[in-house]
DNA sequence: AAGACGAAAGTGGTTGA
DNA sequence: TCAACAACTTTCGTCTT
């Protein structure tokens, strides 16, 4: 049917064989690696229409839907326009002493969209949202999650005494962590103008207030976008969650910032492919200190008996 | 000369009295 | 509220490739 990248939990390659693409089957509603044939994913859910059609008119009568509605506006893309054309629903011209009333109806609608201080606040916020994960190139669904936590952290009246911003990068940051793409608090703290602190400490208010539940983020989620970041190879990539899982077994990962975890495990993968890259560029890359990746990667090497293969 | 290694002192945040 | 504490950083000197 179609050829779609897989993309559940952000997944792009293949747990087994490091490929890339993915074919999505909807007829056994499976999705399946192109490379080695592994079902990665079953009951999938076909999002395509139902029905079939064979040329443009037939789908033009044939879909039912408008555009989507979304979070991410502040009501929800349903907004109505009234026309600017002063043409009734016939084409005809409408009557001149009937042309004032229309004027008048359309700055009645324009104002009412955006009325008072609740939809001002969410209007506002939900641009900052949008420009804030437009840099950090998050997509679609983290920016939906993230507004409707917007929305109840205003619901909710949480956002009294504490700024707009610092909200709005609290909620992006804890929808990356639902959506399993994980940023840190550096990096949000880079394209907001809150400081790490403050996002930090209304981020975990949020997750209180709200119950949002999240699990400690796993450093396998970092591995995937820090690979690419440093150019580094499928192989490589499932090399470092092979050894991140070994080391969760082990539980020594817990307590240690995951960040600092999957830097190592990228370093000791990259060299034990071919693939080497410095503790410098892995340490950039993944915002921690040379000396945190040797930290770890001395454990990791130790009480995973691959000091030899080294 | 660049990178890896490790010791020592410093920093920011959590925890428990 | 304060001190203890663990993880992490900064800095710097030494060793290895």
């Amino acid at each position: 049917m179609q050829n779609d990248v897989y993309d559940k939990d952000n997944a792009t390659i293949c747990p087994n064989c490091g490929n890339t693409d993915f074919i999505n089957d909807y007829e056994r509603a499976e999705v399946i690696c192109k490379g080695c044939g592994l079902v990665l994913e079953e009951n999938i859910i076909d999002q395509g229409p139902e029905w079939r059609a064979f040329d443009h008119e037939q789908r033009d009568k044939r879909t039912r839907v408008g555009a989507p509605t979304t979070y991410t506006i502040h009501d929800k893309g349903l907004t109505t326009m009234i026309d600017w054309k002063n043409k009734d629903s016939h084409g005809g011209a409408i009557p001149v002493n009937n042309v004032a009333q229309m004027y008048r109806l359309r700055k009645l609608q324009r104002k009412s969209r955006i009325s008072g201080a609740t939809e001002r606040n969410l209007a506002f916020a939900l641009t900052e949202l949008d420009r804030n994960s437009s840099t950090l190139s998050l997509p679609r669904s983290v920016r939906e999650d993230a507004s409707t936590i917007y929305r109840d952290a205003v619901k909710n009246k949480l956002i009294r005494g504490r700024s707009i911003e610092g909200v709005v990068a609290a909620s992006l940051y804890a929808a990356c962590r639902r959506c399993k793409v994980p940023r840190t608090l550096d990096e949000l703290a880079e394209v907001s103008r809150v400081t790490k602190k403050e996002i930090g400490r209304t981020y975990r208010f949020l997750a209180r207030e709200l119950n949002i539940k999240l699990p400690p983020t796993s450093p396998i989620d970092y591995v995937p976008r820090f690979a690419s970041e440093l150019g580094l190879s499928g192989e490589v990539q499932s090399r470092a969650i092979d050894i991140i899982e070994k080391a969760m077994e082990k539980e020594l990962t817990s307590g240690k910032g995951p960040t600092g975890v999957a830097a190592a495990a990228l370093y000791i993968a990259s060299v034990l492919v071919g693939e080497r890259k410095t503790q410098r560029d892995v340490a950039d890359i993944a915002g921690v200190t040379e000396v945190t990746i040797r930290n770890r990667y001395k454990e990791l090497t130790e009480q995973l008996e691959m000091g030899v293969t080294l």
